[in-house]
DNA sequence: AAGCCCCAG
DNA sequence: CATTCTGGGGCTT
């Protein structure tokens, strides 16, 4: 249909970063000890990964743990069952990179794409192009073609090259952590290209090569993206390899896939992806599950989702946000099918239940609340009083109560998270100082985070300043008491913007009156009923996003 | 919106 | 083969 759905345009800059064994390093950062062993990182019965040592043994992902050990008698385990250390060290490596563009995605815990096309367009006008080609060293340049493409993506690609070389000195100078990067035009290439050279290096592909990449691949589910239901697919229809693929009638493909997956899927084969790097924000969900041999009792279930709650309870905490939804997940086992498949329930729930600020002053009452909904839900997805037996269970907390939206917002001033300074920022302030000693301009330059100099000061208005110097009451907020009166509307004739009771309203009054009316309509909108799963009478709920900052001690 | 499946690391 | 502990997205109802 659509000539353009297929044309391969190379007018991006796309860098794919993948820590290097990325639990193994950060248990090793934990326990330096643990640098030269080989050493693996154990969920119940499996090695999930290991550092590289190990792998010399021959240990692979998710490999049984007997197997592992026959393998390597030494090896060295650690549990890795709790994700909370390797979740934190992902958003700070994120966070880094988001210094070179804001458009930065995330992928599982330890990759990262980055879209730096701005960025090599901002150096490419630079007078100040160093000569040469230090890409050469730094860099793999994979693929046996010559470059003939004179779109001008060859020296975009090489400045993302040097991007890329500078983001991961500045991840391992900063967080410790060595990796992989990958330079292409398109996400799809770029993470495919990363994989060539491992650990601790970098590889770059010009598009003309694209093809000769594609067809390294040993077959279709080598493919990210082709999973294994679709190339179980593919599979049926004869299609194994890249080549396979490449050279299937579309109308062939068409048989068992929606036209458009089925170009998606040819597209693939070809290198092609025009897919956006989509920027990643705060997960969408929050959860947390725990796999078991068996369970078949009641009070069992009760127990261990109570243990899952409280961790939970303190991701919600740091994360800030009040979740509206929460959802059970239960593995059954099917002695008949010799199977295993996940079921979910979920349900609304009040999210005024999360918000205690300390989870060490959290309300018991509120965890049995909690627990006795989440036992209702499970109620519900088995059938208690038969014999039954659960092999995994999981709490997960989805929807949450946003935010107001980034531009429309005074939000995004409170938050603790530190503010990202664009790279083309940092640089244009350093531009005047020479550093002969480091090859690098900007954020490597930039060691000492500490420095004031270094990271140059946003921009403070009157207004965020104000807001600064009430984050510090931030740590724990006190529950707000409102009052039925603050219920009612506003009525239009209200020409003074109303104060919500839970702020002071001598500094209510003080605030600018765009800030006033926006605190009044974030009131107005947390004043919203949430069915509450017990019959007791509603409550009346407190406001959960920037009013929180305000609310008298 | 609920619940399933598929994808990823 | 899936196995762990997550998280995103899409499809069907």
């Amino acid at each position: 249909m659509n000539v353009d759905e297929y044309k391969d345009e190379h007018a991006r800059t796309i860098i794919h970063i993948d820590i290097d064994c990325f639990y193994a390093q950060v248990e090793i950062l934990k326990r330096p000890e643990l640098k030269n062993v080989p050493l693996g990182i154990q969920q119940k019965n499996i090695v999930v990964t290991s550092n590289y040592i190990a792998r010399e043994f021959g240990i692979r992902k998710c490999m049984l743990l007997t197997e592992a050990m026959q393998l390597c008698p030494n090896l060295v385990l650690v549990n890795g069952e709790d994700l909370n250390d390797y979740r934190t060290m992902s958003y700070k490596v994120t966070t880094l990179l988001q210094k070179y563009s804001e458009i930065v995605e995330r992928l599982g815990l330890d990759e990262n794409f980055v879209d730096v096309t701005k960025l090599v367009e901002q150096k490419l006008k630079n007078t100040d192009r160093s000569a040469g080609d230090p890409n050469q060293d730094v860099t793999n340049i994979v693929g046996s073609n010559d470059s003939y493409c004179q779109c001008g993506c060859e020296i975009r690609l090489k400045i993302g090259s040097l991007i890329a070389d500078e983001m991961r000195r500045l991840i391992h100078n900063q967080l410790g952590l060595t990796s992989c990067a990958g330079i292409a035009h398109n996400k799809l290439l770029a993470k495919i290209v990363c994989s060539t050279h491992k650990p601790n290096q970098q590889s770059m592909l010009f598009p003309d090569s694209a093809l000769e990449l594609m067809l390294s691949l040993n077959n279709v589910e080598s493919i990210p993206g082709i999973g294994r239901a679709t190339s179980d697919i593919l599979k049926s229809l004869g299609v194994r390899t890249v080549q396979d693929l490449q050279n299937a009638e579309l109308s062939e493909l068409h048989r068992l896939f929606e036209i458009d997956k089925a170009k998606f899927l040819q597209n693939l084969s070809f290198g092609i992806d025009n897919s956006p790097v989509k920027k990643s924000g705060k997960p969408l969900s929050l959860g947390l599950e725990d796999s078991c041999k068996l369970i078949c009792a009641e009070n069992e279930v009760k127990e261990k989702l109570g243990d899952l709650l409280k961790r939970l309870l303190l991701l919600v905490e740091a994360d800030g946000r009040l979740p509206k939804t929460i959802k059970l997940t239960i593995r059954k086992f099917d002695k008949l099918t010799n199977t295993s498949r996940r079921e979910t329930k979920q349900t609304n729930i009040n999210p005024q239940f999360f918000t205690s600020g300390c989870v060490s002053q959290m309300n018991p009452n509120n965890i049995q609340k909690i627990l006795m909904i989440l036992m209702n839900m499970f109620r519900k997805l088995v059938r208690v009083h038969k014999p039954f037996h659960i092999t995994l269970l999981g709490i997960s907390l989805v929807k949450f109560n946003e935010r107001p939206s980034f531009r429309n917002s005074i939000a995004p001033f409170l938050r603790k998270d530190i503010e990202v300074q664009s790279i083309i920022s940092i640089e244009n302030l350093n531009s005047n100082e020479s550093s002969p000693e480091s090859r690098t301009h900007s954020p490597s330059s930039c060691r000492e985070s500490s420095d004031p100099e270094c990271e140059p000061t946003p921009k403070r208005t009157k207004l965020s300043i104000f807001k600064r110097n009430f984050l510090e009451y931030d740590t724990c907020e006190s529950p707000s008491k409102l009052r039925v009166q603050d219920l009612q509307l506003t009525s239009d004739s209200v020409q003074k913007v109303r104060c919500p009771s839970s702020i002071d309203e001598s500094v209510f009054r003080e605030l600018p009156l765009e800030m006033q009316q926006e605190l009044w309509s974030e009131y107005k909108n947390s004043q919203i009923d949430y069915a509450s799963c017990e019959n007791k009478p509603k409550k009346i709920k407190s406001t959960n996003t920037i009013l929180n900052y305000f609310v008298k001690q």
